[in-house]
DNA sequence: CGGAATCCACAAGGATACTG
DNA sequence: CAGTATCCTTGTGGATTCCG
């Protein structure tokens, strides 16, 4: 696709193009997707996540390019394709888990 | 502003919404600021952030609805606001930081 | 000073069609 | 099957103006 949003301003910090990713469209229920059963191939992701062709392979590519995912393909006819979560995007999913007990920790004055 | 992504789709879990916000631009920026400084002026963080009113006014009411952001309006003449983090605002920090050094981790593998 | 309202340019993403 | 290309609609945020 197209996106692309913080070409080269100095960031706050290194993980922000990370957050940028994380908070775009779908790209946390791809993650929960992978995570709940890796490897998947690209129409399983398709029919699990419920997102569009285009916007999916986008997601993919930036989750790889940020190292979360992994993508490996094969050559063969017709073609197949898989898709799993890196030690890095397992690594994260930890993290998530720490923010979801902060979220609820403060759950009471947040209103959403 | 406008802004407002996912009204009520059941989301993958439900800090979604902070990684919308965080995913949204000058949201980091902004809590390092405030980080850096609290609390902070509207116009004191304009500057600092160079974000545009009408943006940053948004972002801060977002932040403040995620109760990461506390504001305070003094009802004199001329006006006079200001916006700090909240105890949940910095707990986040926290998590950023072993969320930096997760990228640091792996930060050989990533490209950017 | 601290915003809200308006307007506008462009980015994001959904649907669909197409290809190796 | 696994995407890419295209088109088109909607969202997002910058600039600017205005107001209490």
């Amino acid at each position: 696709m197209k996106t692309a949003r913080t070409p080269s301003s100095s960031p706050p910090c290194d993980f922000e193009a990370t957050f940028e990713l994380l908070g775009q469209k779908h790209v946390l229920v791809i993650l929960r997707a992978l995570l709940e059963k890796s490897p998947q191939r690209f129409n399983e992701l398709q029919t699990s996540t419920a997102v569009n062709t285009a916007t999916l392979s986008d997601r993919l590519k930036r989750l790889e390019h940020l190292g979360l995912v992994q993508h490996r393909a094969l050559a063969v006819t017709p073609r197949r394709a898989d898709y799993r979560l890196t030690p890095m995007g397992r690594d994260l999913m930890r993290i998530f888990r720490t923010m979801m007990e902060w979220r609820r920790k403060y759950s009471a004055a947040t209103g959403s």
